[in-house]
DNA sequence: TAAAAAATTTAGATAAGTCTAAAAAATATA
DNA sequence: TATATTTTTTAGACTTATCTAAATTTTTTA
């Protein structure tokens, strides 16, 4: 099978990648926290794999094997935290380190069995769809806050940022998935917004809003 | 913390330490399927960190720290077989393997959380006692079977051996955890020994009553 | 479009954990 | 108790994943 370090290393291309460009040594190197070089160094071994399509200088592109090794990481990732948050009680800002160690549990005999003793969960405690046994991702359509106007409202769905910091925040506003909130006024100054939530009305920043997930 | 090496290392040894000797390098090369001069590194290294007491040729003890590194990884393996047999629904001979992965999962308190989740159980599905959060173990008192005599009888409660083999000759004897039975016969010859078991006569040879453990 | 800047790769090192082969120490045996 | 055998350690090498520094390629900019 694989590396720990090479399954972190598909992931992330995972994640950088779009439809338009491919993914850039120096973008994998920022999210994985290493140098320029060891990523160089990785791509390498990941294309003699075939996991990958690798141009010297021309970035990387996962093939389709590594984009179903890639899936079913994210698949076991996202599965764990839901465990972990609905069947352990931990909160939506504790879970993203253990479930790093997680998914790298090898069985997929395990994680399937983990699947339906969870009723099949579709989306993680953040809000991201859970990959199935397949590699399918439920996606719904979804909006930065940022992008709405005043006056719409929606169901807060997902965000784009993941550290405890912002998730802990979230809480204290009672912005958390599934809540319902309107847009009060959009501040022409700094674009920081005024929401109505189901108790409070809010004041939040374009920061926030930015990385704010909604289902209108 | 201990790498994963260092981990399998420390729990080896706990696993080969007994009252009297120190355990051998040739003891945990053997146990661990490497080679002793692998073994010699290791324990530098491990001594260097104070967890074993180490002296060149004389063998290896724990120290209580490493004792309580030991412990604690014990109580993981022991508290995810545990859940992958009553909660996902394995078989007793298929999480072994498993739980080799899962005991490195670093996290104390998601471990205590699992602990509380399940109900604080006290035996993992082998019959081998679970450390609690403070390395306590609840020993019982347990005989081979090989040790009895004819008309004894007693409660099935562990196994010395843990292959799948054994563990699926056992299940389909009904010699299981908790299973009564009694002696009815030993053979001389060969020191095989015949069993009553809750519903048929069985027929055990010598290695497998050497192998299984009873309370009486 | 040539020079400067930025991005990427190559070269050479390092640390962890393993291996084989050889040397040294401990133990068994005659 | 000397010699043979077994056990253990040392020496030197290899693999994976990382690093720094230097070289190379691509991209930007004047
Ligand atoms: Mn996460
Ligand atoms: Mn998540
Ligand atoms: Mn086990
Ligand atoms: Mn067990």
């Amino acid at each position: 099978m694989n590396t720990l370090a090479e399954e972190n290393y598909l992931k992330s291309i995972f994640h950088l990648s779009d439809a338009e460009e491919s993914v850039s040594t120096n973008q994998l190197a920022t999210l994985l926290n290493t140098k320029a070089s060891s990523v160089t160094d990785m791509l390498k071994k990941l294309a003699d794999k075939a996991l990958i399509n690798y141009t010297p200088y021309q970035g990387v592109r996962l093939t389709l094997s590594g984009e179903k090794i890639a899936l079913n990481i994210i698949r076991k990732h996202r599965l764990w935290e839901y465990f972990l948050v609905e069947k352990l009680n931990f909160k939506w800002d504790q879970v993203h380190e253990m479930a790093e160690e997680m998914e790298h549990i090898s069985s997929n005999e395990l994680i399937n069995r983990l699947d339906k003793f969870m009723g099949y969960p579709k989306f993680d405690p953040h809000g991201d769809p859970i990959p199935d046994i397949n590699g399918q991702i439920n996606h719904h359509n979804l909006k930065l806050v940022s992008a709405i106007e005043v006056n719409d409202s929606g169901t807060i769905s997902g965000v784009k940022n993941h550290s405890p910091n912002f998730l802990q925040y979230l809480e204290k506003q009672t912005l958390t998935i599934g809540k319902i909130i309107s847009v009060i006024e959009i501040i022409p100054f700094d674009q920081s917004m005024i929401l109505q939530t189901e108790n409070k009305e809010v004041h939040i920043s374009s920061e926030v809003a930015n990385n704010l997930l909604i289902a209108l």
